[in-house]
Formats: structure tokens, sequence, C-alpha cells
DNA sequence: ACGCATTTGTTCGTATGTATT
DNA sequence: TAATACATACGAACAAATGCG
């Protein structure tokens, strides 16, 4: 019989607590979150392996298989990503698969060339209580405000096809300026767990069609009015905190939005 | 050792073919691919319960435990459904959780009053280029075309909030008419597959924001110009065979789209 | 170039727990 | 209560991929 993994095994936890919502999680579950709070913890950062698979059932005094299906649930949850014969890799922003995990936007003609960055600013202020709402912060507790453009190279010339207002915590942004983000090479949030240990595991989106007002209409280089996609994207941390907001406005003539339903 | 489920065991296919792309496929796969095809086969009505897993197992001839991660892989992908007590069963467009799976339009208030139906219209005819091309049909080849309305509650009043123009390709739903449409009670796709067993696996759509012309504005109820989501979505069956091209309007001043991405 | 050790992937078998009827 | 079906957990063995000596 193994040895609990947690401080409690889990028959004496089901036995133990009567009234609250999880009153069972089998084994497998009690390993998983306890990889989980390792990873937040950041015992393993991203992009590194974490320890086999037997080193972990040795770890915990379970077996094999149940380390095993703990795994397979975080790489389901995009949290860890498997490698036969290499090992079990912390996720990441990074790697080219999941390079823009979070972007959906494509060219209608299929083409996959990478838009081009144009920071419009990058400030830190009070947040706005819509932004502090979001973001579960106090009143007036300090926030950042990264604006900028996306540009697409169309018959040899830049167009701007999405406009995004990004909301960040300033107290988990220390240090995030206009030069640092300037001078980063690859993706946002590439940088964010890498620079700020800040890692975006799931969004939450909300689209719809609004009309271009003047400010967007001139930085999108479209008529006033014109039709735009407004995505509305809250990201998530562990522990499903809230952890950016961004309000991103695509103009969709030559691109779209791609979706997969299962 | 077990015998081969297939015609030709793992290895057997491994050693066999030196040219293809999946030169192998591991036992549970080729379950999985059996199981597949017997859902494709009709050998169990959508909604009833497979073989218990101890019986799949006999049959073909291999542990418990690989016809079980058959299994989890068609769960995962939405095909069966696995109730604990009970058994598998064949996935279904009318169970409660899964009864608008491929509608992912909101009220902005979190209401999820369902919304009305009205049907403009359902006729037989020709499939015009783009449909035919989408549906990968024959050059004249016939097709049904289902224009209708998705309103919602809002103040009392109804109000209009999708504008859907549907096509399905006519040799697959021979029999549909409008008074069959407006008989029916629930989703459309619950009908397809029970009245005329196509069953809608997986969908890829195309978002982008578009101003309403007269007609669609006259339908919708908002004025010419403004903005529309427009939704074009191209569903598949087993095999990966499109069987429905439809294009939705959505008119999102209190309704959103929403998303979520892992 | 070859083989070996390591790590994940696959498959089997068995026993027991939990949910449903 | 008993039977059935899925869920969890253990253990063992071999396959496939990788990397290193």
């Amino acid at each position: 019989m193994p040895a609990d993994p947690a401080t409690a095994s889990p028959h004496a936890a089901a036995a133990g607590s009567a009234e609250t919502a999880p009153a069972f999680s089998p084994l497998y579950r009690q390993i998983k979150a306890l990889l989980v709070r390792s990873l937040e913890a950041g015992d393993w950062a991203p992009g590194e392996a974490i320890p086999s698979e037997l080193e972990l059932a040795a770890r915990f005094r379970v077996s094999q298989g149940t380390v095993r299906k703990a795994i397979d649930e975080m790489a389901a949850d995009n949290l860890l990503v498997r490698r036969q014969g290499k090992g079990t890799f912390v996720a990441t922003h990074a790697e080219a698969q999941t390079q823009y995990r979070f972007l959906r936007l494509t060219a209608d003609d299929g083409s996959a060339a990478p838009l081009q960055r144009r920071l419009l600013d990058c400030r830190r202020m009070r947040a706005p209580a819509e932004v502090a709402r979001a973001l579960a912060l106090e009143r007036g507790e300090a926030a950042v405000q990264i604006r900028r453009l996306l540009l697409a190279a169309e018959g040899g010339r830049l167009q701007p096809v999405v406009f995004d207002d990004v909301w960040l915590p300033g107290s988990l942004f220390r240090g995030l300026s206009a030069e640092r983000l300037e001078s980063w090479r690859g993706p946002m949030y590439r940088m964010f767990e890498a620079e700020f240990s800040v890692r975006m595991i799931r969004a939450e989106e909300k689209l719809r069609a609004v009309a271009a007002n003047a400010d967007d209409a001139a930085l999108l280089d479209v008529a006033p009015g014109a039709p735009l996609l407004s995505v509305e994207r809250l990201s998530f941390t562990y522990g499903d905190r809230p952890v950016e907001l961004r309000r991103g406005l695509y103009h969709t003539a030559h691109h779209h939005y791609r979706n997969e339903l299962g």
C-alpha cells in the first residue's frame, strides 16, 4: 500500500471532510495538484524538464502509472509537454507549435507570414475601474498599459491589422517599460514568463463586431465607422487568477479569426 | 499474446508497408479506428450505449486497458460520452451540456435564455460554385439551402440576433423540407443525426466583422452599414467529410461570441 | 558507427473502488 | 442486496526515441 503523498491519504480525505465540494479526490489528482503547485512555485522553469515519471513515483510513493495519469492531464491542460525519449517539459510560449498559441488571426490567403509589431506606448498608472474589476485589483492600484499595432505586409506595404490595448497588474510587472518591450525579440507572453515569471495558462475571449471610432480608424488606416472585430481577452495564470486584460481591434478585410469547434 | 484485431497485427503492419505515412499505429489506435468505423456504419445509434469495455476487449482479443485508452481518446474527441456505472454512449447533439455545442453566442448579461427560431425558407437547388467547392460537390449537384433567424427576448420584445444561411448536400438530405424543419423541436443538428443520419463531429469557423447590407439590415433590424459579426462555418462528419456550410450574421450589440483559449 | 542507458509510450494482467440499476 | 460498468491503482514487461560514451 502506498504511503500518502500529501498529508492525508485519499480515503482519509474522503472520510475526513463531509461538507466541502470535492469531498474526494483520486490519488492521481492529488499528485497533479502537487505538481501544479511546484510549477506555480517555480521549482522548474518554463522549458525545463521535470523529474522522470519513475523519480516522481518514488518521491510520492505511488506507482508510475498514477504519476503518468497526473502528467497526462497536465499535458492535456497545456501545462506540460511530453517528449518521448527525452522527458516531460514545462510548457512555454516560445515553442514553434505554441508560438502564438493565443493568436487566432489568419490571413485569408493562408500565408503564415508573421506580423510586425509596433509599440505605441507603455505606461504605468492607476487601474481604471473596469480594468481593476477584471484583474481583481484594489481601487487605485497600479496597472501597466501597453498599446501596440500588429502590421502585415500586403502588396509590399505594411498595413495595420491589429490594435492591441493591454492591461497588466502593476505589482506583477515591476520594471516593465517601453524600452524592454522594444528590445525583446519573440512573443510578448514569452517575455512575461521569462522576465516576470507570469505564465499565461488559459484565456477567455469575447468577440463582437464594432464600428471604428475616429482614433481607431486612424490607427488602423480604415474609414471611421468601418466594421472591426473586437476581441476582449482575459488571461489567467495558475489558480485561475486573472493577470491580463486585453482588448484587440482586428481589421478583418484580409484576415479572419479562425476557430475550431470540437 | 493477443490475436490481431484488424487483418494485420501492429508489427506486421509496421513491417508490411514501407512507404505510407502512418507506417505504424499502436494497438489502441487500431481499436479506435475500428470503433469509429462502427459509429460511422451506424452499428450503434446516437445516444445508445456501446458494448462494455470488457466485451469489446473480448471481441477484439485485447486487454481492457487497451480498449479503455481507445475509448478515452474518442471521449476526448466528443465521439463518445462515458458515464460511470452506466456505460459508454454515442455522443449526441441532444444532451444538456452539448445541446448547443457549436453555438458560442452568449448574452452580455449572462442570461442563458434560449433563442427563438424563425424559419425563413428551405429550398432545394443546384449548389452555387462556392458552396459546391466547400462541400466537395460536383458541378450542378443538388443542395439544400436553409435560412432562418434566431431571436432573443429583450425587454419584452423579440429582437433578431442571428441570421443563418445554411447549405447542405442535397444527396444526404432527401426529404428535408420547411415543414419538417418547422415541426422539429430541438437543435437542428439533433434533427440531422436523428432523421438523416448525418452527424456533425467537428467544425471550423472563420470570423470577421462586416457591414450590414440592405437585406441583412432589414432582417436583423439594424441600420444599413451597421457592424455585424460574420461567422462562416464548415462542419465535418466522420472522415473529415464536409457536410455543411453555414454563414451566420450575428448582431453583437447585446450578445457576444465567447471563446476559450487553452 | 555502435551499443547502452534513460525516458516516455504501449500493452498486458489483476485487484479494488464507486456509481447505477 | 446483487450484478454490472466505468474509475482508480498497482505491477510488470517490452517498444520506440533520444542522447551519450
